[in-house]
DNA sequence: CTTATATATCGAAATGATTCGATATGACTG
DNA sequence: CAGTCATATCGAATCATTTCGATATATAAG
């Protein structure tokens, strides 16, 4: 007699397995990968079983924005920004001197680093002064420069 | 007679204060911008100086291997693929068929994310099996999650 | 109202990233 | 050694980003 996975209540109704040791429906093809990499269709199942609860984890939105965070910090210009206003707010005007780039350039870069959320905006007469957002993104840099040294 | 800025020593020599009442060096034209900005080049020189005092801090090649970090987490493919590995090692081909995804495209993948040091590499036999590289990979997705909500 | 200054947006060229099929490498199997 | 399976790399098409000058907007000063 065929065996079925343990995880399986051991009286459950003798449905016809013809060549499914498993399960009564057919596997999904990409399972079927896994049923010849463990060997074992039984493993096999279950491993897609937890592959397949931890992806449904993953919200499609939640993964685009929080991948936009780190866009936009992934620019070696937008980084260094972040790092100049660690010390305090700054306009346009003096981040485009500190860092030498041109206005259009510097503009744009923290329009990015606002729509993801890094930094604020206050609007001061004709100056526009940005802020880093959060704390977190302190945290973020700390974090990039353990991993950069491990 | 032409002020000096307070920070310099009251009895400084009195070099030739032809036009310029901050320095006897002419000001980088980048500083006299920020001299029309802040209206008073005292103030300004100051500001310049510490300016340049921050962005001699950062270091070129440090920003583009903290930014080389960030890039790597950046795409919304590698992201998941980080998520999925919060719950243990993995080999490519358990990790293409959870995210449903052409194997060279998840190698490819996977190499960008070794090569950040984001994620380990441990061969065994014809398998790779991937597992992330240090915690603090996990503390940036936090944050991360905390900056979209925030 | 005109001018000057600070910032934002546009447009187009240059550059870089992503994708996936095809092919190569490298290890186990018969 | 031939065949199979897991993974890596190549190549070319597509797509996205970066860059900077030119132009637009908006505020302040004369």
């Amino acid at each position: 007699m065929r065996r079925r996975c343990s995880s399986l209540p051991k009286d459950a109704p003798a449905v016809e397995l013809v060549d499914m040791t498993v399960s009564p429906e057919p596997l999904d093809p990409s399972v079927e990968r896994l049923a010849r990499l463990k060997g074992d269709r039984c493993k096999a199942k279950i491993a897609a079983d937890r592959l397949k609860s931890l992806t449904d984890l993953i919200d499609e939105e939640d993964l685009a924005a929080e991948a936009q965070v780190f866009r936009a910090i992934s620019d070696p210009f937008r980084l260094s920004v972040l790092k100049l206003l660690r010390d305090g707010e700054l306009c346009v005007c003096e981040i485009m001197t500190a860092l030498d780039r041109p206005q259009s350039s510097t503009s744009h870069h923290l329009s990015i680093l606002k729509r993801a959320g890094l930094v604020k905006e206050r609007k001061e007469g004709k100056w526009s002064r940005y802020r880093l957002a959060d704390g977190a993104v302190i945290e973020m840099m700390k974090l990039a420069e353990i991993l950069r040294l491990g």
